[in-house]
DNA sequence: CCCGATCGTCGATGCGCATCGATGATCCGG
DNA sequence: CCGGATCATCGATGCGCATCGACGATCGGG
C-alpha cells in the first residue's frame, strides 16, 4: 500500500510550490496556463486527491450533507428511496458527498454531525409537528433544511409538498364527481403515532374542503391488509357509487376492490395520494406528492444557504398539488356530459 | 453564531494540557479519575464535539464507511433500506458514519473516496458479475467488501445470501411435490441488463436441482404487470396443478393468481423467494433472502478489517438457505400424506 | 531512607491543506 | 525609458487533533 499523495508531492513532481498548487485546484488566483498544464499533469501522473479532512481542518467547509432520515418506520420506502437518490445526485454535481443519520439519534444527531464539523449543511426528512429538532437547529452552526412543516418552525428553512392542498383538491374532485360521503383510506396508527406533520396538514385541507362541498368524510386508518379491506366493506355499505380518497396502501386497495369486483371508475371513485411511483403508471385519478420536485427544491436551498445567498434564507415552501384525472374516476357530470376518459388534465390546488 | 470550542479550550476550562484531553477522550494512556472528572465536566460544560476532520488528520482514520449503493436501478427499494438501516445502526454502534456513494460513479467513485480520505472502508452493493470496481478495489488502500459474488472475485471481501442454494431448495420443494414442470418468474429484462451477479447464481442452483430431479424449468423475465400475467397465463397452459417460482413481482403474482381463481395452495403451488418484507407475513412458502443477516454480517467484516483482525480477511462468505413452509404450497404427499399445514419447518439447502 | 520503577501529565511536533502577505516579473502609459 | 500597476508565484502560518518523548511525582523494596 502506497502512501497517498500530498499536494506537496503534486509540487514537487510539477516544479512548483504547495500553494500554487492549491490555487490551482481552486481556482481562487490567477495561474498561468503554463503553470495550470503541468500541475493538472503532475496530479494524474500521481493520481492525487485531496485529503478530505485536512480540506475541512484548513477550509472550513466539509463538502458534504448531513441527510437525517427515518429508516425504521418509513412510511414509503419508495419515496425514501427517491429523495435520497435525488439528494445524492444534487450533492455530487457540486461535489459534495451525502453523510446519512438516522432519526433516531433525534436532536443529539444533529448536535453531532454539526458539532464535529461533519457536513455543511443537513436536511431533516419526515420531521414531526412538535419536533425537538426544530428548536436544536435554530442554535446550530451550520444551516439545517427541513423537510415538512413543523407547527413551530417560524423562520426556519422548510419544504414540503402541499399536503393541505391536496387534501382539498381530493375532495373537491370527488364533491365534483356528485358525492356526499367520501371514505378515506389513511395512513396506519403507527404512521400516526410517528406525528408526522403531513398528517394534520393533509386532514386540515380535506376537512376544509368537505366543509365547502358539503360533504361527510369518513376517516379509516389503514395499516394492514385487513384493515383497507374493512375500510372498504365500509365504503360499500352505502347506497351508490362509493368515493375512496386513498392516502396509503393503494396495491392493497385496489386489490381489495378487485376481489370485491368493484371496477375502479365505474362502481368506485378512486382518486389517490400517490408518492410518484405505483400508481400513475396504473392510470389512477391522483394527485402527486411529487418527492423529486421536493427534494431539488430542498437541495437547492441547501447550496443557497451554503453560498450565503441571503435571499435564500427562512420560510416555508410549498411544491403546489395537482390532480391528475385517470381512469379511476368516472367522466364528471358537470365537465363533460359523455366524453372518453379525459386523461392528464391537471387542476391546482386553491 | 459562537465559534465551536476546540479541544484547547476544554483544557482551559479544566485546568489540563491539550494532549490530557486527547488521552481522555481516547483512554490510550492511564488518567487519574480526578483529572478524567474535571476534564468530562468541561467537556460538559462547553458541549464540545472533536472536529472530525482534525480527526482524521492527525488520526488516520475517519470513522466513516462508504457504502456505495444502485439508487436508481433498484432491484427492490425495501430490500435496499433494510441494508442501508442495518449498515447505520452498526456503524453508529461503534461511532461511526455512513457515507452513501451511488453506484453510477462506479470505479471512479470508489477511489474518490479511497483517495480522499472520506472513509475507513468501503462497502458495495449490488455487484455485478463482471464488476470493473473488482479490480479497482485490489488497489485502493482502505478494506472493500462486497455484497454479491462476483466471477473474478478471488481473495476479496465477498458476502451475500445463497442465492444458488435458494434456486436449489425452491426447485427441489415444488419437485417434491411431484411437479415436473416449474414456472419460474424472474427478474426483468431491465434486471438482467443490470448483470447483477445473483441472478446466474441462482438460475445455476435452480438448473443443477431441476436436472437432479429431472423437473423442466420455463423461465419467465417479468418487469410488469402483464408480463406476470401473460407467465401465470403460460403455467396454467399445462395439465394439474401448476408450480410457481416467484422470484420477483410477489403482490403482482399473487394479484394475478386471485384474478384468475387460482388459489395458492390449492390450485397452485407458490414458492416466492422473499425480501424479508412482504410475504412472511402473508404465510406463503418462501426462502427468504435474509437482508438483516447479510449486512450484519457485512458489517462485522467490515470492523473486522478495520480492526486489523487478519483472521477476517478474504474470501466470500454466504448466507444459507432455507425454506419455510407456509400455505401457499399444498402438503408434501411423502411427509405427511393428510396431516394439517406444517408451516414453519425450515429446511436447509444442501 | 534511598533508588529504580511505575504512574500521570505536559510540551512539542506534524498531519495536508487554504490562505495571506510578499516578491519578482511583466506590462503599459507618459 | 522609467514608475506604478498588474500578474504569477512563493513562503509562512495555522486549522484542531493524536501521538511521542520527557519529566516530576509517587510508590515499594531493600
Amino acid at each position: 500500500m502506497p502512501k497517498a499523495p500530498t499536494s506537496a508531492d503534486v509540487a514537487r513532481e510539477a516544479g512548483v510550490s504547495q500553494s500554487t498548487v492549491s490555487y490551482v485546484m481552486s481556482g481562487k488566483r490567477p495561474i498561468s496556463e503554463k503553470t495550470r498544464r503541468r500541475v493538472a499533469e503532475a496530479i494524474d501522473r500521481l493520481t492525487y486527491e485531496p485529503h478530505a479532512g485536512a480540506r475541512a481542518l484548513a477550509g472550513h467547509r466539509t463538502s458534504t450533507i448531513a441527510v437525517v432520515m427515518p429508516l425504521r418506520q418509513a412510511s414509503s420506502a419508495e419515496r425514501l428511496m427517491i429523495f435520497v437518490e435525488e439528494f445524492t445526485y444534487a450533492a455530487r454535481r457540486r461535489d459534495h458527498d451525502v453523510l446519512l443519520v438516522t432519526a433516531d439519534e433525534g436532536a443529539a444527531g444533529l448536535r453531532r454531525v454539526a458539532g464535529r464539523s461533519l457536513c455543511d449543511a443537513i436536511v431533516v426528512m419526515e420531521v414531526g409537528s412538535h419536533d425537538a429538532r426544530v428548536e436544536t437547529a435554530r442554535g446550530l452552526a451550520v444551516p439545517v433544511v427541513f423537510v415538512g412543516i413543523p407547527d413551530d418552525g417560524e423562520g426556519l428553512d422548510c419544504l414540503d409538498f402541499d399536503f393541505e392542498g391536496a387534501g382539498e383538491v381530493i375532495v373537491s374532485e370527488l364533491a365534483g364527481l356528485g358525492h356526499r360521503t367520501v371514505d378515506v383510506i389513511g395512513w396506519g396508527e403507527d404512521v400516526h403515532a410517528q406525528g408526522f406533520n403531513y398528517i394534520p396538514r393533509f386532514t386540515a385541507g380535506a376537512e376544509r374542503a368537505a366543509r365547502r362541498s358539503d360533504v361527510r368524510l369518513r376517516w379509516h386508518r389503514a395499516s394492514t391488509g385487513e384493515d383497507v379491506r374493512r375500510a372498504v366493506d365500509n365504503a360499500r355499505a352505502a347506497s351508490g357509487v362509493p368515493a375512496l380518497a386513498v392516502v396509503t396502501a393503494i396495491p392493497e386497495t385496489l386489490h381489495a376492490l378487485s376481489e370485491r369486483r368493484l371496477r375502479p371508475g365505474r362502481d368506485v371513485d378512486v382518486v389517490a395520494l400517490t408518492t410518484g411511483f405505483v400508481s400513475e403508471a396504473d392510470g389512477l385519478t391522483n394527485v402527486s406528492t411529487r418527492p423529486r420536485d421536493v427534494s431539488r427544491r430542498v437541495m437547492e436551498r441547501v447550496f443557497g444557504l451554503i453560498d450565503g445567498d441571503l435571499a435564500t434564507r427562512g420560510g416555508a415552501d410549498l411544491v403546489p398539488a395537482s390532480l391528475t384525472r385517470g381512469g379511476s374516476t368516472r367522466s364528471r357530470p358537470a365537465d363533460r356530459p359523455a366524453g372518453p376518459a379525459d386523461n392528464h388534465r391537471e387542476k391546482e390546488a386553491s
